[in-house]
RNA sequence: GCCCCCAUCGUCUAGUGGCCUAGGACACCACCCUUUCAAGGUGGCGGCACGGGUUCGAAUCCCGUUGGGGGUGCCA
């Protein structure tokens, strides 16, 4: 198994268990891994915690490295060691586990997980106490080992909170190996960060009370501890961790709904987080190299973070805008039916992009660009009563239809489009955002869409003034289907 | 129950004893701009959980209270 980096640097570690889903909270721990062992030159470990085989299938480990490479971790990248995975390792969890036994430092116990209860009852006490810690058992199945706590505290020096002190009265000797000889979770992982050479352990913060017990565990197998880093757990609106069941937390579905990994990918990193200097900025978007460059441990918060979605979309709504004509339409390429002319909307394109809060909404926006030949737009009819409303508008939309009828090829372009319309408006003076409601609805069949004139002039002369004509008809003959 | 962590606008945060009449961002509201909707501009609303100390001076330090969170498995 690999030792060290090759430049020598600090090396951190993700290690998600293989599940269906991959959870934006780990998102965030992967980010600030991924930032440190590039800006410091070391190295970020993946290893895929795949002990619990009941629920562990391949498939998941794809998705995982998929995940990472959305997010902009990178397997190709030379920061970037693994995927190692827990299971291969079993025998080194077991010769640990048998090293322990033998130093003393842990020992065979042979109450039932009842009878481990039974006694606390009795004793008024909580957890196990330590029952067969002199018995001198050995191994047998349906023993389980546990790991001899020495008297004491143990201090856990924390990158982001500081020295954490625990008294080892208040641990329990736990469990090592199960009754069928099975390692746990936390020697194996113990194990596993001895053997990678791990330097810096940066996981969230529901594990800092298992900290004592692995680091002792590393002590105790006479390696010395990591640093350790526990950053705050993200939280649902009702402050509780997010949670699979009840919560939006796979990454998987913000990908799917529209939301752009550097949004997703700054939002989680400013979550908890300011960059120095921030507030100057007057924004929160920042770069990655940015980020990358300013991230430091003492500088998180110390506090549980609320997972804002609105807060997420606005960040996405930024990024988007800023986007590029080019990297937008190579985005929503996959949400836009296959028939649809990729440069009509193209051309329409950088008239939608401010007003996206998701890539998937780009669709819906501007269908009506893209109807079969001779086809009406679905009509909003709310829209369209309250566009045929004034004394003015039938008067008025028919002198528009018949004006862009007249119009020259070459005069086919937003600016005309405009002017020609101000000019007919006149003789009605009625101000430019009114006099373009009907034309709108009657182009578009929605009151709300991109600037009409340019949406008129990538849907071209013929179409436009077929649809204007159909309006005219309709309100000139009342009772006209729409 | 026990252990551990935390506590600034609705939310994310800046703030490390005087620059704080507490700053920014998101959200919300108003106005301006405007080709609808957006975007943009200007302004507004809104917070140091509470009580004691320490100090000439406390959002900042200490203690307590309250509140929230995490953990407490032969899960990971």
């Amino acid at each position: 198994m690999t030792t060290a980096s090759p430049s020598g640097g600090p090396r951190f570690r993700f290690a998600p268990s293989p599940t269906g889903s991959f959870h934006v909270g780990g998102a965030r721990t992967a980010l600030h891994n991924w930032a440190l062992a590039r800006r410091l030159g070391g190295t970020f470990v993946l290893r895929i915690e795949d002990t619990d085989e009941a629920r562990n299938r391949p498939e998941w480990t794809q998705g995982i490295i998929d995940a990472l490479e959305w997010i902009g971790i990178s397997a190709s990248d030379d920061h970037f060691e693994g995927p190692h995975f827990q299971s291969a390792n079993a025998e080194g969890h077991v010769a640990a586990a048998q090293r322990l036994f033998e130093s003393g430092a842990a020992y065979y116990c042979d109450l039932s997980g009842q009878e481990v209860q039974d006694r606390a009852k009795e004793l008024g006490i909580t957890g196990y106490d330590g029952y067969s810690r002199d018995r001198g058992l050995e191994a047998a199945p349906g023993r389980v080992l546990r790991f001899r706590v020495p008297e004491g505290s143990t201090i856990v020096h924390d990158a982001v909170r500081g020295d954490v002190n625990f008294d080892n009265d208040t641990i329990e000797d736990f469990v090592l190996l199960r009754g069928n000889g099975s390692p746990m979770f936390l020697l194996a992982n113990v194990v596993d960060d001895i053997d990678m050479a791990i330097t810096d352990v940066v996981r969230a913060e529901e594990h800092l009370p298992n900290t004592p017990k692995q680091q002792m565990l590393w002590q105790a197998l006479g390696a010395t501890p990591p640093r350790w880093a526990h950053v705050p757990v993200l939280v649902n609106e009702q402050r509780k961790k997010l949670s699979k069941r009840r919560d939006k937390v796979a990454l998987e579905s913000y990908r799917d709904d529209g939301i752009l990994p550097e949004a997703m990918v700054n939002y989680l990193m400013t979550l908890g987080w300011t960059p120095p200097g921030a507030e100057e900025a007057g924004s929160e978007i920042f770069s990655w190299a940015a980020m990358e460059e300013a991230f430091d441990l003492s500088d998180v918060t110390l506090s549980p973070a609320f997972f804002d979605i609105k807060k997420l979309v606005a960040f996405n709504k930024q990024y988007i805008k800023n986007m590029g004509v080019e990297a937008f339409v190579a985005a929503v390429d996959t949400d836009l039916p296959a028939e649809w002319d990729r440069s009509r909307f193209t051309a329409i394109a950088p008239h939608i992009m401010e007003r996206l809060e998701r890539l998937g909404d780009a669709r819906e926006l501007v269908d009506f660009l893209f109807l079969e030949e001779g086809a009406d737009p679905e009509l909003d009819h709310a829209s369209w009563d309250k566009a045929t409303k004034p004394e003015w508008a039938p008067a008025l939309l028919r002198d528009v239809t018949e004006t862009y009828a007249s119009l020259a090829d070459a005069d086919w372009n937003h600016e005309s489009l405009k002017a020609s319309m101000e000019s007919v408006m006149a003789n009605y003076e009625v101000k430019l955002g009114k006099a373009q409601a009907l034309p709108r609805v009657a182009v578009t069949g929605r009151s709300v869409g991109p600037p009409l004139f340019e949406a008129m002039e990538v849907l071209g002369q013929a179409e436009t003034v077929r649809r204007l004509r159909g309006a005219v008809h309709r309100v000139e003959v009342p009772g006209t289907p729409e």
